[in-house]
DNA sequence: TGATTTTCGCCTTCTGTTCGCATTATAGTC
DNA sequence: GACTATAATGCGAACAGAAGGCGAAAATCA
């Protein structure tokens, strides 16, 4: 399939988003409003480029007919960085060198997003065990129930889920083995949140 | 596959970053801008130069139209059909159209592989929830202890634990709340082998 | 009939290609 | 080590074609 220009980037994504809120594609008219374009033929151009490299269909003379090839709309993936293993109780090894790996688009949050390797069975209850990789969207709060790299006393990282309760918070390894943590919220710092898990045989 | 000049590689690592954070390939006057070079004809003859080395793709005089060529460019992610659900006891159910769902190349087999979703909690024990992908790479045979897409008596098509035991095989699930399943070798058709798992929160 | 999509010419800007020439590497040979 | 052929790196200018854009008219659809 064709690579795309700067331009034809710019309004496949406005397509993709926009068909994603509506449920149905946008007309000539309003993708040119969009871009500030003032013909419409245009708009048609740019929708005929699209479709002749692959990233969409149209059937004719239709109206709102746009479709989005599904083989791209996908997703790309991205290659994000292997920054080391993580377990509940230790800090972070960094790995040597700047490895990466590849995560499918539609696992990772955003592109600042990281991967890191699970050493132990602290969450063996949630399904992540001894050697997968986790996709880490790095950000600094989290939501109840969500899974989190947590900074502790600004030296342990741990891989633990999170509640905030009653003025507190609780870090909750998913492992009946092992004891919940109570913690003051300034005592734990979000490092950033679990969005994606990977398995490898 | 031919070795990298140190300039040659810092281009094709540039051209790699640009068209992962943008979507599309940087003009060669980007490029030259990155690197200070105030020609484009030397951006030109490093892009030729790396094309004849098989590292990049180019359309004649179009546009943007560099491509890195994904064997070597780092990337590796493939982009398989998903083709359904499937649950302990269940037949697949195939997916309306064809989807596909980007894979990383670490994760995929060997072999042609596809992906499956998966549907109950029959695996659990193994740390396979449902909704999770599975990557099944399609092979006729197993070996003790691998995870297998199984057909069973020509109708059946489960996702069990494979394992051979006295001239008969036994299709464990890995969920207590169920029951191991003894069969005679010629009923059971194993249609491929888990090699991966994807989990998207 | 009204809302949209398609088509037609024409224009401007962006981008890739080519040509000739100069300056370092790099590797092989005497 | 000196010498040499070759590849890599670099410059600037000229050029051609692609991409992006306009307005209006024609064609379709609902």
């Amino acid at each position: 399939m064709l690579p795309l220009t700067k331009r034809q980037r710019e309004i496949l994504d406005y397509l993709s988003e926009f068909i994603q809120n509506h449920g149905y594609a946008p007309s000539l008219e309003e993708i040119g409003r969009r871009f500030n374009l003032s013909s419409l033929a245009t708009v048609h151009k740019h929708l005929s480029n699209l479709q002749e490299k692959g990233f969409i269909r149209r059937a004719w003379n239709r109206s709102r007919s746009v479709e989005l090839v599904p083989a791209r709309a996908g997703g790309r993936a991205l290659e994000l960085p292997l920054l080391g293993f993580v377990a509940a109780g230790h800090p972070i090894e960094a790995v040597a060198g700047s490895e990466t790996i590849a995560v499918p688009e539609t696992l990772a949050g955003k592109r600042d997003s990281y991967v890191l390797r699970v050493k132990g069975d602290s969450m063996i209850d949630e399904q992540i065990r001894d050697g997968d990789f986790v996709i880490v969207e790095d950000r600094k709060t989290a939501d109840n129930g969500e899974m989190v790299i947590a900074l502790l006393g600004g030296t342990d990282v741990t891989l633990k889920k999170f509640y905030r309760e009653n003025g507190r918070v609780r870090l909750q390894p998913a492992n009946p083995a092992m004891q919940p943590l109570m913690v003051d919220p300034e005592q734990v710092q979000v490092q950033g949140v679990v969005v994606g898990v990977m398995r490898k045989y």
